[in-house]
DNA sequence: TGTAGATATGAACATATGTTCATATATCTG
DNA sequence: CAGATATATGAACATATGTTCATATCTACA
């Protein structure tokens, strides 16, 4: 049974996951890095708001930030971002089959 | 990459797992299922309060609830909830200890 | 240095959300 | 059936949250 400190930290986790954009922020950059504009013409959503997820993720350590140049490019912040994101996909994928199989 | 309705049925999952109070309870009948005024009474809420929010984890068939009696037991919806869970809690488990370390 | 491109921030606002209080519904037992 | 216990539901409300618009900051380069 997790602490109550990491039920919380969890719980803020899946709080920012559970925005439909800020998902799409995170699926999308999972396999390269992607700079904020990319992400706001792939999403179709105004740069101001990617820019302000962006912020969120980047405060939680979800996604970590790598200016190069002009742009900022963001990725997951790190292997266990990663793979976490990388199991929810997966069961979700199966979750989603198994109901449509229903 | 998920499809666009996995994707919002992983947000919609995410944000029911996103608040404190909710993520208690999916933790608090993961072992053996638990009735609505024991879980009120673990998490120091009031029923009313815990009835609202299983009510929104049952429609999202992240739990399921089976009547004995006059009372009603909570418990993960299926297999697939119960090891996603599991999953999500040993990488925060590890994310948590890790920022520690630092 | 000044201009353009890329990103970040602030204010404002409409809507969603968590919680409480009161009350209804269901189940068992005398 | 009446009463007690257990759970569910509805209304109301304060607060949080996602989004937009306008503008500021930062970086490269003429």
């Amino acid at each position: 049974m997790p602490s109550e400190d990491q039920t919380i930290e969890m719980a803020e986790m899946f709080r920012l996951m559970g925005d439909a954009t800020r998902l799409r922020i995170i699926l999308a950059c999972r396999e390269k890095p992607v700079f904020v504009n990319e992400l706001a013409a792939r999403l179709g959503s105004s740069q101001s708001l990617i820019s302000h997820h962006l912020r969120l993720l980047r405060a939680a350590r979800i996604l970590k930030a790598e200016r190069h140049g002009k742009q900022v490019f963001y990725s997951p912040a790190d292997e266990h971002i990663s793979s976490m994101i990388a199991d929810m996909v997966h069961h979700v994928g199966e979750t989603v089959a198994e109901e449509a199989d229903v």
